[in-house]
DNA sequence: GATCGCTCTTGTGTATACAGAAACCGCAAT
DNA sequence: ATTGCGGTTTCTGTATACACAAGAGCGATC
């Protein structure tokens, strides 16, 4: 999530066509642009501050993410989400996850895990600190994400588990999670990543799938409740 | 494999950055274009008989497809296929077949398969039928994947796949598929067949799992054996 | 009063012109 | 001979201008 609108004075001067893509994108997944809302290329152009050739390059990487479909004639759209569409998001975030984590406990190096393990078994702690605990809770969840990447070492499946990853991002704005599910889904981290570093994928695997079809349950649960209020 | 260099004359006046998309694409997929090989902006533009600006946009959306990757200062590259990244293909593909063929047995619509089933009862008579034969063999291999893909009714689960079968097709380029080994292949897809007929999603699964093993191992076989030649 | 058609507006698709940056070549100096 | 420096060239990145297509609004006619 270091895609914030805040992208502060870095040293490479960026492309205005790598600008208006990070700004647009942000601005999708913060919901700032809600899903549905149309965007004309001129409009846009203006507001970010560049022209319409990179403005035009930003919004047909948005089209290959999935973050915004191209109408007949009149510019584009940001895409919705639906309840549908999540249970199917979940449908391949488990396919990938699953196989990832799976080679990642077969590769076995289990030395950045193991540093983890440390972090979430204090984990529960952290969730008795408020905002600024379960800020960092997910950052915690965002560096093991990056040590199963790099011990996955497959550019094919960390690409797309990357995509759905962006996918989440949106959904996650929807519904706010409760406390007591993000306690259930540390100990279900620490399950994982011990089966990493007993080198055990078929545990490593099983324990995924369960994981996130709890998660998907809370996020679904999470969402009808909003609906409802 | 529609994408062929000869895209005869239908209804819709393509656009510009769409005809030279579906060119360059096509001429990745078909070796014309050879890993590795770099294309400058004019160059391409000039020889297809478009502006830098539709041309741009075309290149764009074939790095969104990992099929190229920009380089630094000068122009951009066919991306390259080591054995490494043969491999790499296919744990991602084994995860999104798997998946595939398990939704597609869970959702139990069988009326398709049984057409198809019979097809495939059929297809080793056909590959005694020359180069006509295995032609229309991979035509029905076609034909089961959008059976498949129909079957899923999941987007972003299609999508992934449809971009695993591009990088597919590069690769079936490389390995000319030895008869044996395509007469095997039959049998196994049929057995896929029937497990989704008979709603048996975990049969289905390990069946495709099996599937995609043995195709893995004779592509790097095949490989391997072009490369001692 | 409703419907059909025309025009005017607006927005995309494409080409081209211009500016800045990076690589290549040659020259010279060590 | 090799290496460092500068000029030149080429290529990308961006802006803008133009053409064409689709929609909306308005008027005229039935």
């Amino acid at each position: 999530m270091y895609t914030e609108t805040a992208m502060v004075g870095l040293g490479a001067p960026l492309r205005a066509s790598e600008r208006a893509y990070r700004q647009l994108r942000g601005e999708i997944l913060n919901g700032l642009l809600a899903p549905g809302a149309a965007l004309l290329e001129v409009e846009q152009a203006e507001r970010i501050g560049v022209s319409r050739t990179p403005l035009r390059e930003a919004v047909a990487r948005l089209i290959a993410d999935g973050l915004v479909v191209g109408r007949r004639g009149r510019g584009f759209e940001v895409t919705d989400i639906s309840v549908d569409s999540i249970s199917e998001l979940y449908e391949l975030r488990q396919a990938l996850e699953v196989q990832a984590i799976r080679l990642a406990a077969t590769r076995r190096d289990p030395a950045p895990f193991l540093e983890l393990r440390d972090a979430f078994v204090t984990a529960p702690e952290l969730l008795d600190q408020g905002d600024i605990g379960v800020h960092r809770y997910y950052v915690l969840i965002d560096e093991l994400e990056d040590a199963v990447d790099a011990a996955v070492e497959n550019p094919f499946l960390v690409g797309a588990l990357r995509a759905v990853r962006t996918h989440l991002a949106r959904i996650r704005r929807l519904a706010r999670r409760n406390p007591l599910r993000l306690r259930a889904a540390a100990a279900e981290h620490l399950l994982i990543i011990d089966a990493i570093i007993a080198g055990d994928p078929s545990l490593a695997a099983h324990a995924t799938h369960i994981h996130l079809h709890q998660s998907l349950l809370s996020v679904l649960a999470a969402i009808e409740e909003d609906s409802e209020q």
